[in-house]
This record gives C-alpha cells, sequence and structure tokens, in this order.
RNA sequence: CGGGGUGUAGCGUAGCCCGGUUAUCGCGCCGCGUUUGGGACGCGGAGGUCGCAGGUUCGAAUCCUGCCACCCCGACCA
C-alpha cells in the first residue's frame, strides 16, 4: 500500500485492485472477466443487500426470480433495446458434452438447442414476456416487483467491481396503469437509491437524467445517480428508467381500464449492482486501506487486547465479554480478537485496512484506570474513554464517523464541481482538475460527441434541480437555458 | 478486436539484452526460544512443471515460433 494515491488513472487502477485483494474484499478469478467476491467483501454485500431489500419493501415492492435463460427470440421484440445489448450478451447453444475419440470433453454437436439462449444482460424481456399473463385488469395494477439476480455482460474489458462480466444485481421492474404513475416511480427509485447512497454508503450523489445518447437501450427517460470518485472520476452509482410503453408494445401486455377499453400499460426498471462495492472503495479509502462507513461495516467495532501473561489475558478477556455484550445490546457488531497467533500491532494494520470504523484496545494500564482506548478509522485518531458508559460513547462515535465521512466525501465533491464558460477552461479543469464540470450545453447529440471525442467527457447528467440561466452552449456557442454536467466517466 | 506490458514458491520479485554450477531476495508458512501499547527478533526448516507447447543447442528461465492468461491504454459499455 506504498502507492500513493493519485489522480492519475494508472496509478489509481493499481491503487484499487491492491486495497480490493488486500483487504480481502474480491481477488480475480481466473474466469474471463468474473471476480470472487470473498467472504468480507461478500458480508459488505449483504448488508448492502438488506438496507435496499428493506428499502423497496418499504415502497411496496415484493420479490420474485425470473429464469436465467432467455429465448434469442425475445430479444428481437424489442428494437432499441436488442440493439443495445447485442454486442455483449453471452449464448448457449448446445445442452450435452461427450467424450470424443482421444478421451477429451467436447461438445456434443447433436444436442445443438433448436433456439439459442441468452444468458440474461438483464431480464426486461422475459419479465415483460412474463407479465403479459399477469395482467388483464386495471385491478392488477400497479405491479411491482423486485429480482436479486445475477447477469452476464461480455464486456470488452471488465474492471474488479466496476464492470466484471457476470455481476450481483438487483433489477426492478414495475408496471403501470398511467403514464404518470411509471414517470413517479422510476423517480422515486431514484430517490430511494440516492438515500442509500448518501445515509448508508456516505456517498453524495447528483440526481439527474440522462441524455439520449447515454439512455438505457428501450428507455424513454433514464434517471440516475452519479457520484464522484477520489481521483476525479465520475462513477454512475444507479439508474432507474422510464420505459414508457415500448415492452408493453413488444410483449403485447395490455389491460382493460375502467371504461373496459384496452390499454397498453406503462413500465419501469431499475437496478443497482456490486458495481456499488467499488463506489464504496473509491469513495472512501485512504492509503491505509479500506474505510468502512458504520452503517455498512460487517465489523463495527473490534476489540483488541493487548497483554503479556496469560493471567493478564483472562483479566482483560472478562472486560472484553462484558462491553462486547454491552454493545450488542445496542445493536452494534463486535468482534473480540482474541487470537494469540497475532501481536496487537499486527492486529492493528489488520483491521485499520479492513476498514472497521472503531477499534477498542484493552490492555493493563487500561485496566488499571478503568479506560479503553478508541481509534476510529477515518482520521485515524485515536483517545482514552471511561468504562463507564462506554457502550454509548461508542454509539454515538459510530454516528459521528457516519456523518463525517459522507461530509468528507461532500465536500471533496462540491469542491470539484465547476463550472465554466469557455471550451478552453472546460478542458483544463478536466485535465488538471478533474471531476465534473458544470458547462451549458446546447441540447445536440453532435456537440455531445464531438465533446467526448475531443475530451472523452461525457455528459453524466442533467441535474434534476437546475438552475435556469440564459447561456451560450461551451463548444457550439449556440443558446442554452441551463448547466449539464460533464465528466470523466468508468 | 488493435497498441503496449507482464507471466519465476502462497504473495511480491532478481536473473533474460549477452544461454553454462545446486534459480535470487523479501514477505508469508512450519519448528524451537525470547517477545507482545503500531505489522517483533534469533536460529533451524519446508516449499519451484521458471505460464503452456514446440524448435535451435552439448546445454534454455534466458534465443526462435505458436498458443494461453492477466494488467494498462484504446475501441466498446443501461
Amino acid at each position: 500500500m506504498s502507492k500513493k494515491l493519485t489522480k492519475r488513472t494508472e496509478d489509481y487502477s493499481k491503487w484499487y485492485n491492491e486495497l480490493v485483494v488486500k483487504a480481502d474484499l474480491a481477488e480475480n478469478s481466473g474466469v474471463r472477466g468474473c471476480m470472487v467476491i470473498k467472504p468480507y467483501g461478500y458480508a459488505i454485500w449483504e448488508k448492502m443487500q438488506a438496507q435496499l431489500d428493506k428499502m423497496f419493501k418499504e415502497t411496496g415492492h415484493e420479490n420474485a426470480y425470473f429464469p436465467l435463460f432467455i429465448p434469442k427470440s425475445y430479444f428481437s421484440k424489442e428494437a432499441s433495446h436488442v440493439k443495445g445489448f447485442a454486442k455483449e450478451c453471452a449464448v448457449v447453444t448446445h445442452y450435452r458434452l461427450k467424450n470424443d475419440e482421444n478421451g477429451n470433453v467436447v461438445v456434443d454437436e447433436t444436442a445443438k438447442l433448436e433456439e439459442e439462449l441468452i444468458v440474461r444482460p438483464t431480464s426486461e424481456t422475459i419479465i415483460w414476456d412474463t407479465y403479459r399473463k399477469w395482467i388483464q385488469s386495471y385491478r392488477d395494477l400497479p405491479l411491482l416487483i423486485n429480482q436479486w439476480a445475477n447477469v452476464v455482460r461480455w464486456e470488452m474489458r471488465t474492471r474488479l467491481f466496476l464492470r466484471t462480466a457476470e455481476f450481483l444485481w438487483q433489477e426492478g421492474h414495475t408496471a403501470h396503469a398511467t403514464k404518470q404513475e411509471a414517470i413517479e416511480e422510476a423517480e422515486k427509485m431514484q430517490g430511494v437509491y440516492a438515500d442509500f447512497a448518501e445515509k448508508f454508503m456516505a456517498i453524495p450523489v447528483i440526481k439527474g437524467t440522462k441524455t439520449e445518447s447515454e439512455r438505457f437501450a428501450g428507455a424513454l427517460d433514464t434517471y440516475c445517480i452519479e457520484a464522484l470518485m477520489q481521483d476525479g472520476k465520475a462513477l454512475q452509482a444507479g439508474t432507474s428508467h422510464f420505459l414508457g410503453q415500448n415492452f408493453a408494445k413488444a410483449f403485447d401486455v395490455k389491460f382493460a381500464n375502467k371504461e373496459g377499453k384496452q390499454e397498453y400499460v406503462w413500465a419501469t426498471s431499475w437496478g443497482v449492482s456490486t458495481r456499488l462495492m467499488g463506489a464504496l472503495v473509491m469513495t472512501h479509502s485512504d492509503d491505509s486501506g479500506l474505510v468502512l462507513p458504520p452503517n455498512l461495516a460487517p465489523i463495527q467495532v473490534v476489540i483488541v487486547p493487548i497483554y503479556k501473561s496469560e493471567e493478564e489475558l483472562e483479566a482483560i478477556s472478562e472486560k472484553a465479554n462484558t462491553i462486547t455484550q454491552e454493545l450488542r445490546d445496542l445493536g452494534i457488531s463486535v468482534k473480540f480478537d482474541n487470537r494469540t497467533t497475532h501481536k496487537p500491532g499486527w492486529k492493528f494494520a489488520e483491521y485499520e485496512l479492513k476498514g472497521v470504523p472503531l477499534r477498542l484496545a484493552i490492555g493493563p494500564r487500561d485496566l488499571e484506570n478503568n479506560v479503553v482506548e478508541l481509534a476510529r478509522r477515518d482520521n485515524l485518531t485515536k483517545q482514552s474513554v471511561a468504562q463507564e458508559g462506554l457502550a454509548v460513547v461508542i454509539k454515538e462515535m459510530l454516528a459521528q464517523i457516519q456523518i463525517d465521512l459522507y461530509q468528507k466525501a461532500l465536500s471533496y465533491r462540491d469542491s470539484h464541481i465547476t463550472e465554466v464558460d469557455t471550451f478552453d477552461e472546460f478542458k483544463d479543469v478536466l485535465e488538471n482538475k478533474g471531476g465534473f464540470v458544470s458547462a451549458h450545453w446546447d441540447g445536440t447529440s453532435e456537440t455531445e460527441e464531438q465533446i467526448k471525442n475531443l475530451t472523452k467527457a461525457t455528459i453524466r447528467c442533467i441535474p434534476n434541480s437546475p438552475i435556469f440561466e440564459e447561456g451560450k452552449c461551451v463548444f457550439s456557442g449556440k443558446l442554452s437555458t441551463k448547466r449539464v454536467l460533464f465528466a470523466k466517466a468508468y
């Protein structure tokens, strides 16, 4: 971890990869572009899942599960959808292997599928094919369903967590009687994602909509949350799509309204993935390793005993067990690391690498003085705290760490939104400072495309609450009424 | 799929250009002892198809050919 965090992408990638491996989150599997999520990393994902799932349920959604395989013909039903995914699909063509004359295992050519199956890159098609059977009346609406699943996208280039060939995610797919209701649903889920990112991941995000060229394949509007990483690149952290009636028409999903007339239903879909783990790593980590927000840390407090003799360890253990129980009673997850195989200094470094928010050390000196040593991971400060009332102090401190992490990320993000009015400034900020560039845009795809070709920056989003002001497009000089956010992105 | 790089013990590496003892070093691992408030130290030990296949040679980690994997850049990417 000697490599300092820098704004140069190549160094950042190395730092990021090293950190992920050393913090025991994940590793390369050796299978093309796929990763192994290790137990510690998966525990973080489970906490994220649990919280998101709770928020989905609170907004009226239910979980269901649809098949991994999608018949190829389903994809051809919605034109823009197939165009968007065709180049990155894994296709199943056979269903049997056999031994050839040399004893090698080969595909049995006689076991060819009549229709190829696509390993789902996303489930709109198979879900809408199912919804046709489930929806007849306005009384069947709205249909609010979420699926926790894995998907496969055969990307040309992969990156641990940020873009893997297979990844875990949730995808919500809803059906509504009216356009207005569907739009409200898409906006609502964008809000759920933003809340989750900010309150649990301590990652500030910008809510906005995508331009036509960045939109989901098959969507009329894509609502997104955009986060900024420490190296100045933006990361799309979650998306929610208003799909209009595109999928309803493609899969013939109609309902009888109150007047008895047949209408196509209105749709949304929305998803976040294990990419959020990447966002977590790249937002908070420092050169000592991972920094986890207390709300997502699998271990919130680790207790490290410091001792010379068996007797000392016994006395400390007794105290540690009492503290552990008090903390657990307050709903705090605690680990008492009483392994005799590692020394305290070694443990300190290990839990820093793993991002455990609070470390509690107890030694003979502390026992004597009725105190413990508390060390915060986020700012690496230490203090002596009385054992009396300790549990409450720790609970408050965890809450404070959560707030401080968010504030730190927020001030970094806010200081990296730069307003520019000329294209020279635009390029200068992108090159030398990074982050979001707030600039006027004439609203055309051509301008967007040219800026992308010249600078590699894309329009990350059109912010939801823009400040309306007269201005001229930073590139074409044409009139514009609001600023949009550009950035180089992952 | 194009450009560049790397592949040597669990991890990180030296050696390769210029072929020649028993393949280097650090971390980790095992044993014994001393240690334990920020990744301990000493002594001893185990661990290797040098990515794979073929070729050149008396002799290949080193040279040649092909292949594979991974990383970075590009293209691509809700």
